[in-house]
DNA sequence: CGTGGAATTGAGGCCACTCAAGCAGTGTGG
DNA sequence: CCACACTGCTTGAGTGGCCTCAATTCCACG
């Protein structure tokens, strides 16, 4: 099986063999973290890039009152801060939101492959594009859905992407994310999302009990969500 | 006077009278648009990228209630969708705010500079992913704070990045938008956009009247707004 | 069997929404 | 030159979604 991070490029175009190697040869070591580890520190300059081999993964910030926003999500095969290759000083915190397995990569290894390997270069461009497409739509979501709509647009877009590196069985998944932790996503009171949650399962388009997800009807989910998969960039063609 | 998309670039990194030549060769046709008129459709498949040089665009989506939620506002020496040129399909359209001059690279001349210029395609890359920290800027300030928090980190974002376009004299700026598309940007109703925008005046951070912002207080506006520039990776160093 | 974290429920309040009307500035045609 | 539309800003009133605080239940685990 190969390498997450290989499934979701091979997704979007082709990743010959020779790339193949280029990529896993820039894996450095490997680091695990516990779930609510701090992984990157906002405002830090890190020197290398993490790839996400296994669990789920955060970007968050805290704000002056002691609330929290999760700004986006990690599956595995994902890059959780790429964009620090380039902008050099993080403007979030990276955080562990299950036990995670890491590889890590030097940002010099990166800028060798800027300037040796066009096509794979586009590709991690592309990887941090489709971050970008996730960000607004997540706005979208935030600006002008019911707190019911963006639960069930979360769902949609997390078995979407879970589906691409292989970790959902037919119509579940695992996902093993506390009401906390959803509120931050959702920029909800735990409270609320737990009864938005609660409406969801009352339409009767998934069943979710203890980190597990299952979409009873995927049609109704998608109505609900008014979830098109556009933004995820799911085509395959050359970039 | 250079065209605002080489000082954008400039403010980041050193930017060479080469790859200067390399970039402006790359301007094809100029375009222009009247407010409110359709750039780019939600959907469609550019085959070209788009630079704006003057005026104020936003990338909105309409959602099936008739709603629409702008996810990025961009000014003078933006790229307008230059993402469009690896997700080549496009998750949201692209709307003028305001009359616009704006002009067009073909992705081929793209492809192109990837194949032969590193360092400038790295400096591309940069330009969207600064789009994507300013994604999650937004995304945190639609979670967390308040309508009036909003408006002050809007009008903190938007002084910066006019500032580096030159754009603003002294403390003040024009900014021609409606609040209509105020209440778009910040996800909320025209009335209690409206209402926010009057109780920051009333705090005396700001003078806002006529399309003119004023700046009164800068220190009182960014602590309202929680404002830390990282963000915006305003920092020269090399990339 | 006690303990602690997470999920759930209840009650009350506030922030933001909708609907609707009034006002101000600007452009247009008679 | 004025009546008039038209658009955008402002205000009022009433409603509802989401919030806070607090208590209770549930469940995994030592």
């Amino acid at each position: 099986m190969p390498h997450s991070l290989v499934l979701q490029l091979s997704k979007r175009d082709l990743i010959t063999a020779n790339e193949q190697q280029v990529l896993l040869n820039a894996f450095g070591r490997q680091l695990r973290f516990k779930a609510g580890a701090e992984i990157v520190a906002d405002g830090s300059r890190p020197m290398t890039s993490l790839i996400l081999s296994e669990g789920i993964v955060g970007r968050a910030k805290i704000l002056a009152n002691g609330t929290r926003q999760i700004s986006a999500l990690h599956v595995p095969g994902d890059f959780l801060d790429l964009h620090g290759f380039l902008l050099k000083t993080m403007a979030h915190g990276v955080v562990a939101l299950t036990d995670c397995l890491i590889s890590v990569v030097d940002h010099a290894v990166l800028k060798n492959i800027t300037e040796t390997a066009p096509h794979l270069s586009r590709m991690l461009w592309l990887n941090t594009l489709i971050d970008g497409s996730i960000h607004r739509e997540w706005i979208v979501r935030m600006g002008r859905m019911s707190a019911t709509a963006q639960v069930a647009h979360l769902v949609c877009e997390m078995f979407v992407r879970l589906e691409i590196v292989n970790r959902t069985v037919g119509r579940t998944f695992t996902f093993p994310l506390s009401q906390i932790v959803l509120a931050d996503i959702l920029g909800l009171s735990t409270v609320h999302a737990n009864r938005s949650i609660q409406e969801l399962r009352r339409s009767g388009a998934i069943t979710w009990q203890n980190s597990r997800i299952e979409i009873s009807d995927w049609t109704m989910l998608v109505d609900i969500a008014e979830f098109d998969s556009t933004y995820l960039c799911l085509d395959f063609e050359p970039r």
